[in-house]
DNA sequence: GTCAGTGCAAATAATTTGCAGTCTT
DNA sequence: AAGACTGCAAATTATTTGCACTGAC
């Protein structure tokens, strides 16, 4: 029985619907055109919970949208993010992975496979940001990776990829 | 009087000296050999309190060793980054970054023009790692970005590069 | 002497850009 | 109709790899 093995990593469906249609709004109330491209990507985006890079949302929308080039999938992502309607997620080398879920939170990332998945502490989401602002700095965001090594990856000897 | 400028950023002389004779008996006593490159290497990364990517070490180390091939600094930072010599910072996009100091601590970066600086918040150094191994994932250590707006960029109105 | 480490050039990835045509508003 | 958005192809940027040679131990 492997038919529930696409599921795991990806959003409710229905919640995507309602993330979509929540992007459109913003969208059209920013003056921002809702073209069949970018919906696809922002639903590609929001749909995969393991933090697409731009590579693997393409090969997702492409699917559906075949002639999609890969520039789009880019620029789109850049604008996207650029209205932080999606947020690029930090990482270690390797490709920009991004994420549709603007809720403060952190990121489990295991240092062995690269896998990323989404993690709320308590402890750290109420960290106090506006701590002082420290060397001319003024601290907008906290940006936290917990970084270790997930299930699978447990034994691996080498922890080289990074990620 | 510009004098001082080239400073800005850069490690006391003499501490690099310390970090570097404390590298080579780190490679010596771990089997890995000492040589020119490896060594104007791992300094150029001590010496540079920017987190230079791997092409800002190329062009450090390269006045000094005119013959050294990119390749080979890629090659000699994954290797020290596999030793826990350096480490390999996060970042959204833009290319790697390294950080010779191995000390834990968190770094301010700035979401206008990139800027990274090391930034030490007792509240945050002793967040307590062991939390919970949640969802079979072993947490090993805390990567933390401020992430903001650094002193010269407060005004700036397009928060776009992020890095 | 041995083999890890290096230079060089070519190969891959990852991302960006110019330009002409298309589709949302 | 206006111009934001897209496809395509070419250009950049970032990083890796194959191979023969050299130098650290």
């Amino acid at each position: 029985m492997e038919s529930k093995r696409k599921k795991v990593g990806l959003r409710q469906p229905a919640e995507v619907d309602r993330w979509g249609a929540a992007f459109e709004a913003q969208c059209r109330s920013r003056g921002l055109r809702v073209t069949a491209q970018r919906l696809a990507v922002y639903r590609a985006v929001a749909a995969d919970l393991s933090h697409p890079t731009a590579e693997s949302v393409y090969a997702r929308v492409r699917t559906q949208l075949p002639m999609l080039s890969p520039a789009t999938v880019y620029r789109i992502l850049e604008s996207l993010q650029r209205e932080a309607l999606v947020r690029r997620v930090s990482t270690t080398g390797g490709g920009a992975r991004f994420d549709a879920n603007l809720a403060p939170h952190q990121h489990l990332v295991c240092r062995v496979c690269g896998s990323m998945m989404d993690h709320f502490a308590p402890s750290l989401a109420a960290t106090p940001l506006p701590t002082t602002p420290v060397q001319g700095f003024v601290i907008e965001e906290l940006d936290i990776r917990l970084v270790g090594r997930c299930d699978r990856c447990r034994g691996a000897s080498a922890p080289v990829p990074a990620r």
